[in-house]
DNA sequence: CTGCACTATGAATCGCTAA
DNA sequence: GTTAGCGATTCATAGTGCA
């Protein structure tokens, strides 16, 4: 799988250069086309990402990116949602602070691995009222009044303790650490890794930042490789992987590159 | 202002005729198109919506939506978060339960009326806790460690007991009540409304359905319009709303009608 | 009047089978 | 070969009724 947090358009103009809004589609077209040539056919790549707000607008670079992503040949699968339960406070004339990112799931093929039962969830309070005694529709099919082919019966449920999640993700941002200014927390990465790879699978992050994705990925037993173009970054880590896994990254040898601001 | 959530694409086939995924954005664009001729400037257009899946993939019609709603001269100015508590159980191979919907958010000008304190929230427990004592930097302007200008004074929080939202808003579907197969929580355009408008202020739903967002507006001393295709759910929408208040949907007289489904 | 027990149902999606 | 129909699956909430 692939999970990465690109720079955010201009967000970041002190630390990776920042890309302007209007070029950000042109600009990360040519690294999703990489990604497809390199993902698996049953891989998945997560992209996080979040519009910026420019002259009081939300800019359509995201929406404008998945609509090119799926002329490249990517399927858009799901958009989930990542509340961020402690967002910046603040206040603004015209909006209110910005607690959620974009969670965009692109897969190759529509048939892709996926393991479900590792990310459930303990089941609502709700459950233990609830089930305590059952009625005697609980204990058959109940088909729905509306029509609408649903049915449940109740008593498939007793004993249950863990159910799937949904597409809205709640997790607090990380605070207080790293020398690296867009810092997701280790949950994000570890939720996507561990829900569509097993142990012994790769995990790429193509804009590895201080590499939260890569050290998840080394604690859950999962290969992974981080590509980041700073050596600040890079330095940090360095600092926070596994030394003895650091083979590929040490690498020694020129390298052609083009010239990037 | 304008609050709607007009039929899903494809997705109340028994109920409003279904419009075909791919042709949705040209079916809702003359409307919104008229929209955009009756809104105030300094008024709001709120439009929730999400989108079906289509052959394992989220269908792109919204995305394509704001696009070109855009060229039309509407402003996309913010996207909020519905999070649907208790939404729809199910399993399917390929992906988790949606709880999430979008509200769109549209102005004519980056000049809008909002009336933030309407729609605040009790401050976090957190509060009392965290203001019990306070450090020494806890009473002057601390600024964000990773430069982003941000700055925080924490002292100016005590006492404080109400705080502003974010752009995500935590509510349940209704349940068990009304004839009509999509049933929003009252709670969603009452917050809109108290957000975006005063009394007296005039509200439109374009897409009445059972007339939960005319109740709301009469409950809170608004104006409202609402406009509705199928006589059911006119029919229902009556029995919602005060008798005395029905003039303008009662005009006689004959219409010429396009032909419809 | 409060609390508890119990019930109904909500913008769903996938895969198989029959037409 | 394509499409339409149907069965299977599964949480959390609000409302009602009764003690």
């Amino acid at each position: 799988m692939i999970f990465t947090s690109p720079p955010y358009a201009d967000s970041r103009k002190d630390t990776y250069g920042g890309i302007h809004p209007d070029e950000y589609v042109n600009w990360f077209l040519p690294i999703t086309k990489e990604l497809f040539r390199v993902l698996k056919p049953t891989g998945t790549f997560v992209l996080n990402i979040k519009e910026r707000v420019v002259e009081s607008e939300r800019h359509t670079y995201v929406i404008e990116l998945i609509l090119n992503m799926r002329e490249q040949g990517w399927l858009w699968t799901e958009e989930l949602i990542w509340h961020k339960k402690n967002s910046h406070p603040g206040k603004w004339p015209n909006r209110f602070r910005d607690a959620w990112e974009r969670l965009l799931q692109f897969n190759k093929a529509k048939q892709f691995n996926m393991y479900q039962e590792e990310v459930m969830v303990p089941v609502g309070k709700w459950a233990t009222t609830r089930l305590k005694n059952l009625s005697k529709t609980d204990k058959v099919r109940d088909p729905s009044r509306v029509g609408s082919g649903f049915g449940k019966n109740v008593s498939n449920w007793v004993g249950r303790e863990m159910v799937y999640p949904t597409n809205v993700l709640h997790m607090a941002t990380e605070t207080g650490n790293k020398n690296h200014s867009a810092v997701f927390p280790e949950a994000l990465p570890e939720w996507f890794i561990k829900l569509f790879t097993r142990e012994g699978d790769w995990v790429l992050d193509p804009f590895m930042g201080s590499g939260t994705t890569n050290k998840v990925a080394q604690r859950i037993g999962r290969n992974s490789i981080g590509i980041e173009i700073l050596s600040e970054y890079f330095d940090v880590a360095k600092n926070r992987i596994d030394k003895k896994q650091l083979m590929l990254f040490e690498k020694k040898g020129k390298y052609e590159t083009n010239q990037t601001k």
